[in-house]
DNA sequence: CACCAGGCAAGTA
DNA sequence: TACTTGCATGGT
């Protein structure tokens, strides 16, 4: 069985990302750098009573008042620095027109966000396929814990080891990458904390001997 | 009380 | 290059 089709039957579409707008899926995207989700949601919800979910608002407000409003988000202040810079750099670039950067060719796009200090591949890939809707596969610790703990590979894999192996074995699809991230994410919050197999995983039966010689990930006809 | 969460950059050797 | 550390709130 396949790992994405064991993950769909088990959960059902997840219909990522958890936001409304571009802007709003690239202000989750930073706001969530190793911090649990439900504090995101705070945080985002006070941007919105605020009315600073706007490229116009933020640029405007300073650090200080920006970290106070996104406090329940956590590193509060390292964050406030991290979305004003992505911020700067979208007035600084593309003249404050987000549709400019995100209809940007995909390595370029790559490229620029990785030039923002603050954004690293995982918040860059986020907002590429998240907010541009290109087919880049999205890795984070989730992914690596769960690929190792099967066995899938090497407890050092990089970032790019792991996007490589999902890049390779799956057709370029946007929204199979999007509904297969926010599985995996899922998967991770709901299971394999702690244990390499626990009860009730869907995973439970997934490992390298069903998946290493035959790296079909989904089923032949999704592809 | 300890531990963890949808990372990243900066410092050290 | 290869480690290590700081950043911080809120839930379990």
């Amino acid at each position: 069985m396949e790992m994405f089709d064991l993950l769909l039957s088990h959960f059902g579409p997840q219909n990522w990302w958890p936001a409304r707008t571009e802007l709003e899926v690239m202000i989750g995207a930073i706001l969530t750098q190793n911090t649990n989700w439900t504090n995101v949601e705070k945080a985002i919800s006070n941007l919105k009573n605020k009315d600073l979910v706007s490229l116009d608002r933020l640029v405007s407000l300073s650090i200080g008042d920006l970290a106070k409003v996104i406090r329940p988000a956590g590193y509060y202040n390292i964050k406030a620095k991290r979305l004003k810079n992505l911020v700067d750099f979208i007035f600084d670039r593309y003249d404050g027109n987000l549709e400019s950067l995100l209809q940007e060719e995909t390595d370029l796009l790559r490229k620029g966000l990785l030039s923002v200090k603050g954004v690293g591949p995982e918040t860059a890939d986020s907002i590429i396929l998240y907010a541009a809707k290109r087919p880049l596969f999205v890795v984070d610790t989730y992914t690596h814990r769960i690929l190792s703990r099967h066995a899938m590979v090497g407890e050092d894999a990089t970032y790019y080891d792991l996007q490589g192996l999902f890049m390779d074995h799956l057709p370029e699809d946007a929204p199979l990458f999007n509904e297969f991230h926010a599985l995996i994410v899922l998967t991770g919050k709901n299971f394999c904390r702690k244990k390499p197999l626990c009860e009730d995983c869907p995973l439970n039966q997934w490992g390298p001997q069903d998946n290493m010689n035959d790296m079909r990930w989904v089923k032949e006809s999704r592809s």
